[in-house]
DNA sequence: ACTGTTTGGCTAATCGTTTCGCTGATCATA
DNA sequence: TATGATCAGCGAAACGATTAGCCAAACAGT
């Protein structure tokens, strides 16, 4: 391994020197500078990224927190977050949490010892202080996609109220009255905010869901099979369906097979989040999706923007609204 | 930051003695070992990964180098890597080569200036001299998935050619003989050993693929889509495909829905790779899966091997078979 | 009692950078 | 020609851990 002194001392100058050369840092005269580079060239000199972290404090790392990497929806998290990291100069070590809080603060410690800059956090369940983290002296925390509340912390969302909103009035839109609904964990912004968007498009047509319709989800593909199963195979069943997010509505569209229903034949389907347009699925699933790219790199952006800037100011909250994308699983009623 | 020589203070002892109490290196007494437990309490003290890395010259970090981060298949393969990965203590960067070789070569370089400890690389293009890396003083490199001929370096492979053989002799079983392929890259060992294997499932049985049959994909869902649409679309088709990867698959039902045919009745599809068993995928496909996280397991394990042992052994090469899924795109020949 | 060995713990060097503070040298101005 | 400024470049002190080397105290064996 060469160091910077190999370097000094082959060029005749001290490391001060050649630092200021490797870094552009300072002047140096264009006869050392050309000895240094020489040096440099010579020896095959890299400067050494772990002392150089030591030294200034900082590593060039961004971690980046998902809630269920075997999810296809983060993957897509994960590849955005990836290019944007690195277009910045940085790179990106990621950690899943599994939806498990304890994993999760795990992770955040783990985050914390190798010294990253910055964390990028989907965050699990509503147990943590990541303001906290903020105020002692390590990298700043964004949270993306899920909100915590009354923390005053940087976080990008979407409106779920929204996504519930237009999902379900689209439903009504073809005359549905009777719609149930595979929601997600109710402590989650995105598991209450979405419930509570449908609810209000049901009510604004003075409409009520039925108890029986709404299930409690997990966010899992598993569950949502077993409870639309359960709830799919009574003929008193609504007709059209609002699921709260993409794999709950593959393992729905599972279920729906395995009963041979058709959609949107017997039921309709209409659903949040992205990976339902994933192809050759079919039907095709009508959902609203949001900019998962545009999300993941405002929220690099932001992290970047404190990792550089002030750390004390107040949490930023940048909100996206969902698009409708409209496709083959809801038919009118008739 | 709290540093070792605040709790060194804190504890009345030296720092020598708190490091020998954090990495168990060396006997404590009782009393003093107390005193340092209770002062790192205390003091909410986290030792700095990035000084001990300067120390001891290694990082505790792994990376992770996938052709394509979007594809389902490399989730699975990132989602495993960080399980194992964290499960032996170190941590996950990842990089996107995209599949090109220069953002492949970026990453390597990034990833001997982060100082990682070792590097799993689902290789692109055949280039690329890994090798050399070995032995030029920074961190071992095991690839994944794909092999590259001629080069003593540690691979996980499947055996590709077993891959191919078997989807089509499954075809074949049915009694298919107008077989078609949609291929992938003849240099990547994934692409080539997977139509040999479909070419030498045929000639076992006296059969030879027309040329008009076989095309060559690039693993990419629109190229595949386009090729099989071009091929499906005149009435002079083959009554089956051997689809060479997932996402090309995910392809070719879509252009079997845009030209309303039905699969299996009207062609039958058997591919290999492994998110065809996508949930919710309808027919779900026949195909041959490789056990993506064994594989990434074994990776790690060899990987974690050499970090810690002998680096300049032999390359070792581990193969793994395919085993054949039988779902719901074929059907017999009548 | 004297030597020799073990022992717990400390001091200080080290890892490879960056950077603060200093020193001569150069240079313009009075 | 003094007198400050300006400036290129150097030496050495950080950064926060690990660890080699050392030193007294304790102990055992003759």
């Amino acid at each position: 391994m060469t160091t910077i002194r190999d370097v000094a001392q082959a060029a005749g100058v001290s490391t001060a020197t050649v630092s200021a050369v490797i870094n552009e840092s300072a002047y140096v005269s264009p006869d050392l500078k050309l000895r240094v580079l020489n040096a440099i060239d010579a020896l095959h000199y890299k400067p050494s990224q772990v002392a150089r972290n030591l030294r200034r404090g900082r590593t060039q790392l961004v971690a980046l927190v998902v809630a269920d990497l075997a999810n296809p929806f983060y993957s897509r998290i994960v590849t955005a977050a990836e290019a944007a990291v690195s277009a910045w100069g940085y790179s990106l070590v990621i950690f899943n949490s599994d939806e498990k809080p304890d994993a999760e603060q795990r992770s955040l410690d783990r985050i914390r010892q190798l010294g990253c800059d910055g964390a990028v956090v989907v965050p699990v369940g509503a147990a943590h202080d990541y303001r906290r983290r903020d105020l002692s002296g390590d990298g700043p925390i964004v949270l993306l996609g899920r909100s915590i509340e009354n923390q005053d912390v940087d976080t990008v969302t979407i409106d779920n109220v929204a996504a519930g909103w237009r999902a379900t009035g689209y439903l009504l839109d073809l005359g549905h009255t009777r719609i149930g609904a595979i929601t997600g964990p109710a402590q989650l912004s995105t598991g209450r905010g979405r419930f509570e968007g449908m609810r209000k498009a049901m009510e604004e047509r003075g409409l009520t869901p039925r108890d029986a319709d709404i299930r409690c989800g997990e966010f899992r593909e598993d569950v949502a099979y077993s409870v639309a199963r359960d709830m799919l195979q009574s003929p008193d069943r609504p007709t059209a369906l609002y699921v709260a997010n993409g794999v709950m509505a593959l393992g729905v569209m599972r279920a729906l097979a395995d009963l041979n229903l058709t959609c949107p034949g017997d039921v309709s389907i209409a659903s949040t989040d992205t990976i339902a347009g994933i192809g050759g699925l079919s039907p095709r699933l009508t959902r609203t999706e949001h900019p998962v790219v545009e999300m993941t790199n405002e929220a690099i952006r932001m992290l970047i923007d404190r990792i550089g800037g002030d750390r004390n100011g107040s949490g930023r909250n940048v909100v996206f609204q969902p698009t409708l994308v409209v496709a083959d699983s809801c038919a009118p009623i008739h």
